[in-house]
DNA sequence: CGAAAAACGGTATTGAAATCTCGATAATTG
DNA sequence: CAATTATCGAGATTTCAATACCGTTTTTCG
């Protein structure tokens, strides 16, 4: 087998590709897998994969993996199948994996301690540079290499150093405050662990809702459905 | 307006029940938001809503809610719209809150221990019993009132008390011997969150899977989506 | 009490997502 | 180098989800 190429080949220059004929959200919720498995075949050593052989792999059809990579442009070839890491490089790029996307932690407690512990943000390149809290006894200690600094210096930090994420592990009950004045300060996105759902004013602003809740609620629903159909 | 009346008249007694028309997973993916929606309009006191005032609240189209709930049968009434109270009881049956579920969760670190001090599980009737860890240093310790046990302990605990579900917040490496070792202990659900996609021998065994990763990374293509097409 | 308004539940319709099929192209083999 | 095999990409088809519509029942109000 000759893999001397590393990608395949193109017939011109790259396009410039800033045509987005809009790429439908249920594709989008799965890049995140083909993320994931694709640096597990990078570890591997994996050059090469089919959409045949990945189909296996992720248990989904090979149909709809061909179909989904093709959206954003052809990166497989006939004949060949996919390059792994080409494919794995367009995909850290459509994910903005290496933009060089920096947040910050808005609550020091329990969940905010352990997601600036957790390899999740390195691995895919976002820059987690301070973490807030309003409690004076946590105040300048550092967890994950990271320093907790005092909400009220949130503003007086932004304007020193541009941010561009925020991660809301505090109590829903402030998180409308909050919010605002994170997008008064020039937030682009906020991932919100609060369990309230939010409402901005600017929609410029991306908001994404982590409700664990929901998730342990749809096991317990599967737990019971399969305990009732084993009964009759 | 009588309000006398605390739940929708019926004809008849409450049919069996038992037929289940496969509802589909999009539907469910829904109902734990419901249940939440719920809570908060107790927690205000109204009694009453219909699904044009609820799909105001949610931002889903009032045919969506009204088709949604009708699946698990006529929790609603014409004329009137749905009693509150009453829907959140049959939601609640349905999602097995109150049916007594009890958990254990597998790694006392960050995350575990995030997640026991979390009031997620009373809410959602869910008892955690106990914790396990294989890190002598952190068993015995008592963490939001649940004790520490030693991995090795794990058969022996089981096969006192039953236990539900697990939460699998180990590392990665581990998880699949763990895994296993909790099936053939007798747990009917595990709530994973280490990351490592698990596929068990034993189908009825139900799995969910948790990626926070996935979630971080879409915000960030979203957030680079919203970036390149202001620039434009 | 009767007419008008409110609101669900079921059916029809539309729309989106997943899958299938097949032609075209590249790799492989003798 | 020609024939065969592997494999993608695009369009057609099918399946599934979401929405709109309308008949029926209940409530409300004069």
């Amino acid at each position: 087998m000759d893999l001397e190429k590393n990608k395949p080949s193109f017939d011109g220059e790259a396009e410039p590709l800033q045509e987005r004929p809009a790429v439908s959200p249920a594709v989008i919720r799965r890049l995140p897998r083909y993320f994931r498995y694709l640096r597990e075949l990078i570890r591997q050593g994996k050059m090469r994969i089919s959409s045949g052989e990945f189909s296996a792999m992720m248990h989904v059809t090979a149909s709809q993996i061909r179909q989904d990579l093709n959206c954003f442009g052809g990166f497989g070839q006939q004949g060949y199948g996919y390059n792994v890491n080409y494919l794995y490089a367009r995909i850290c790029e459509l994910l903005g994996v290496g933009a060089g996307i920096t947040a910050v932690i808005i609550g020091a407690g329990d969940l905010g301690r352990a997601l600036v512990r957790a390899p999740m943000f390195e691995k895919r390149g976002v820059d987690i540079i301070a973490m807030f809290d309003v409690d004076q006894a946590l105040i300048g200690r550092v967890v994950g290499g990271v320093t907790i600094r005092d909400m009220q210096t949130l503003e007086s930090f932004f304007r020193e150093v541009p941010v561009d994420m925020a991660v809301l592990t505090l109590p829903k009950e402030n998180v409308t405050e909050v919010a605002d004045r994170l997008v008064e300060c020039g937030v682009r996105g906020l991932w919100n662990f609060t369990g309230k759902e939010l409402s901005l004013k600017d929609p410029s602003v991306v908001v994404e809702n982590v409700h664990l809740g929901d998730s342990l609620m749809i096991l317990n629903y599967q737990m019971c459905q399969r305990n009732d159909s084993e009964k009759k």
